[in-house]
DNA sequence: TAGTTACTAGAACGATCAATCAATATTTGT
DNA sequence: ACAAATATTGATTGATCGTTCTAGTAACTA
């Protein structure tokens, strides 16, 4: 069946391009991975580039079931959603060996201007992302202060995100993911301390940062397989 | 002579690789731009993986000189080195419209696994960058807690500054690279306070977040050209 | 001045690149 | 069962890839 072989092809080149980047993989690499010729592929993608445009959408199309969703769905704590998402890229790094990170920020900084469709679906998928946390944020109600911007606050768990993965993978380390992940926990429970002063409530500062060293192995439940984000 | 070829390969090298990647740029391109031929180039390099380490090697060397000290110049405020750090990186968005962002960030995802040599010298560049920061951190004495972890929020600096610029890149706007560095203001405020709450002095949190915005345009004084991070 | 080294020119190499195309097979609709 | 649409094969295209090689020039050493 075509539509078969087409998500195939989108399968293998997007793991391909997460892998080794979009200029590394050759299209005869995808079409050997596949074991297809090269007449399927332009058959369905008049070029290399849609194909890349077709894994950036479908990537988008199910940017919330393989990853906001499954974050959501480890704790009912909204502010706890928030780190259990990084601990979804963590595991990434981990599972992956750090070989991956993040397609779609591996991608942001590959491609640059040109190609502008592409360029596009990359912010789309940033926004995305970022409207996931926003949502979460916003159930925190007033456990953060009242006139926090939570917009650019979404925005900015996902610039540690992917500074934080971009780090570990240098480092081919979690060391470094694991302390900007500190840091921002560190940041969101002194905006939680301020809002409790703004509501009246014990004015105490949150205790010294005591670097809570995440769980390491043995990973919360739904242990799936290391997917394409 | 031949120490000003091996330069001139290497800055246009450097240049393109930083715009569009190291795969996607053809050793070809690098000669017509230095104007010379292939018999010098590999001369002086064995190959484009070397001209590749030695790029990252001259960078390493000069990112004292290029990016350190002129942040430092900028104000006496050892915490506002840091901003005036991020505000050199977000002249550079500005001045080349996006098109470059960090030369060790772009790397650091490009070149994946394999090539070791290289990763270890992105990794040495990100850890310079962040010891000079640390070291202005240092230098803020008790305006921060006593107990913070100067080390793992200088990371952290480089986390935000690399996501942000990914961002801004992406967006092809601003908007993302100044709201995150608002957020990490908003931050190193809040430890500011908590310092000053440690010392016993005014129980005081720092105002709401007024989401200052950074002067657009003319940016202060120093309008050296673009280089090379 | 002869010899050696450092550097550069430029053609050429095989490999791989993305992409094309006519021919063939398969599925689908009637 | 037949025709039309869809899907796949696989050889082939010209361009470009990184790299090699020989020849030759320039600069320093003895």
């Amino acid at each position: 069946m075509g539509t078969d072989t087409r998500n195939r092809i989108l399968a293998a080149a997007a793991r391909l391009f997460h892998e080794r980047g979009f200029e590394a993989t050759g299209v005869a690499t995808i079409l050997r991975e596949v074991g297809v010729n090269s007449g399927s592929l332009y058959h369905f993608f008049p070029s290399k580039e849609a194909l890349l445009v077709g894994v950036l959408e479908r990537h988008l199309e199910s940017l919330h079931s393989t990853i906001l969703e499954p974050a959501a769905g480890a704790t009912d704590d909204p502010i706890e959603r928030v780190f259990a998402l990084l601990g979804l890229y963590r595991r990434g790094l981990v599972i992956t060996d750090f070989t991956r990170g993040c397609l779609i920020g591996n991608l942001a900084l590959e491609v640059g201007d040109g190609r502008p469709h592409v360029r596009a679906l990359i912010e789309a998928s940033f926004s995305v992302w970022a409207e996931g946390v926003r949502s979460w944020l916003d159930a925190a109600g007033d456990r953060l202060p009242a006139d926090l911007d939570r917009g650019a606050l979404s925005r900015f768990v996902l610039t540690v995100m992917e500074g934080a993965v971009m780090q570990a993978r240098a480092a081919g380390s979690l060391e470094p993911f694991d302390a900007s992940v500190a840091q921002l926990r560190s940041y969101m429970e002194l905006l939680a301390a301020q809002a409790r002063l703004g509501r009246g409530e014990a004015p105490a500062m949150p205790a010294g940062r005591e670097t809570v060293e995440p769980s390491d192995e043995a990973p919360p439940p739904g242990r799936s397989a290391w997917r394409s984000w």
